[in-house]
DNA sequence: AAATTTAACTTGTTATTTGCAAGTTAAATT
DNA sequence: AATTTAACTTGCAAATAACAAGTTAAATTT
């Protein structure tokens, strides 16, 4: 998408704010899915060109990277990226803020119980386990 | 939006995931706007119907109330609900994000700067500010 | 008190984006 | 050689967003 304005925030939903880009750094970050299938059978199903297209832009952006499998030529390996990966404390804030307002969210209680006692330390735990 | 899954983060992006919500909070979390006219007049100038069509959703949502004001009955007043106001620690992650890698982007400095230092006196801060 | 302005919308219409179903291609497996 | 699998692409329908213009009720100006 094209920028908006000059607003941080509004720069950053020009990368991410669309329906589907952050549900897939959150495959690749939380997940550790890599792989166009895998990430195509979340639970919220998206339509294959639209994964396609998404992938296309957040490559673009620099946000993921893009590789073929060195064993299986078929497959094609997707990794987030630095600029990618500090995306990370955005999503665990929506994990946060929705934990708290709807219960019936699977939330991941030991992620909600350390964020409040070692957030700094929570963040590069949890980075430090994505795959490259 | 209807929820597309449990996740809280695609839950989350059901209340705010398209790409003028979070634009509105902001106005309101950051820049104390509180009317139609000021919402519709921020540098991203968002259509008028779409604007009209998100207050309604972000107000049914919880996230926002409407009122009258007392001396203007023309004039509604827009204004964040603690719900609302919960979500500062999102945005705010946006600004951090953005403001790394993005250099050309209007990013208060203070507001980076404090971040770093004290992070959670820096929400409550910026949170208390917030017209009611 | 009538005419004008203002705030907050609504209503068409067009363009863009999303969603669904089916098809393609190249590599791997049977 | 035939089948399956992974990663897509294509075409079309439906939903959403964008643009321009119009409406309504309240406030202000003349």
């Amino acid at each position: 998408m094209t920028r908006r304005s000059d607003c941080p925030i509004s720069n950053t939903l020009d990368y991410v704010g669309d329906k589907w880009s952050l549900l897939i750094l959150r495959d690749l970050m939380f997940f550790n899915k890599n792989s166009y299938s895998e990430l195509q059978n979340s639970d919220e199903r998206m339509a294959t060109n639209i994964l396609s297209k998404r992938l296309e832009t957040l490559e673009l952006d620099g946000l993921i990277n893009k590789r073929t499998d060195s064993v299986d030529k078929r497959k094609k390996v997707y990794s987030l990226t630095k600029k990618g990966k500090d995306m990370l404390p955005i999503l665990l804030e929506m994990v946060v803020w929705c934990s708290k307002y709807d219960k019936t969210v699977d939330a991941p209680k030991e992620v909600i119980r350390r964020y409040k006692t070692d957030r700094e330390a929570l963040i590069k735990d949890l980075q430090k386990n994505i795959k490259s």
